[in-house]
DNA sequence: CGCTCGATATTCT
DNA sequence: GAATATCGAGCGA
């Protein structure tokens, strides 16, 4: 399979479009001089973010300007800036029945680009280059000005495009919030080892 | 390894 | 004024 999930792929539950993206790859080009640049991952953790029903969600309170995204077109990149220091990146996603939804890209490994990416991070070590959404987004170079891309077309500066082979995928409960901490709306891939946190195991 | 804390924009109360 | 979908430095064990 190559290309991108197109935006029918993105319209359906928040947490089946998380847990599907799970093995994608979440690719970044960069024009160079004469030739694009790519940096990329193979996303191994999402969190699924609802509308006004997810107390956790930034779309809870309705629309603002900063969410604006994920009330908007589906498969486009909701990113927002963070604790004064980071960003994070989403794509838009929900069923017709609801009004707002977008995934957040939470961990991924490194594929293309990786000697690059370390200059960004000023990190040598693979693992740690993009294990969590503050960090993958500093290692691909995402910031504000990418809020709103189409992330379906390979055209885009940012975008998602079908990984190389499946992965499990494990749900666990959302890191980071206090709110609906009960709802397991996290997907990893158990077997990673470029994930945020580890997995609770269950005993 | 685990804990505490500072950085500090945006939104909410 | 407080909280936040985070990270890394500093410290103690």
């Amino acid at each position: 399979m190559t290309g991108c999930p197109n935006r029918a792929f993105y319209r359906r539950s928040t947490a089946s479009v998380a847990e599907r993206l799970v093995g994608m790859k979440l690719v970044r080009t960069i024009a160079g001089n004469g030739m694009n640049v790519r940096l990329s991952g193979i996303i191994v953790e999402t969190e699924a973010y609802g509308g006004l029903d997810d107390p956790a969600s930034h779309a809870r309170m309705g629309p603002t300007p900063r969410n604006s995204v994920m009330f908007g077109e589906v498969g486009v990149a909701y990113v927002y800036f963070t604790y004064g220091n980071h960003f994070c990146v989403n794509v838009s996603a929900r069923s017709q029945i609801e009004p707002a939804g977008a995934v957040l890209i939470r961990a991924l490994e490194p594929l293309e680009g990786i000697e690059i990416m370390k200059l960004h991070r000023d990190e040598e070590e693979s693992t740690s280059l993009t294990n969590g959404p503050g960090k993958l987004t500093q290692a691909l170079n995402i910031d504000s000005a990418l809020n709103g891309v189409d992330m379906t077309s390979v055209r885009s500066e940012l975008h998602i495009e079908f990984g190389e082979k499946p992965r499990e995928v494990v749900s666990a409960t959302r890191i980071g919030i206090s709110r609906a901490t009960e709802k397991r709306w996290r997907f990893v891939d158990p077997f990673s080892r470029c994930l945020s946190r580890k997995i609770q195991i269950k005993v």
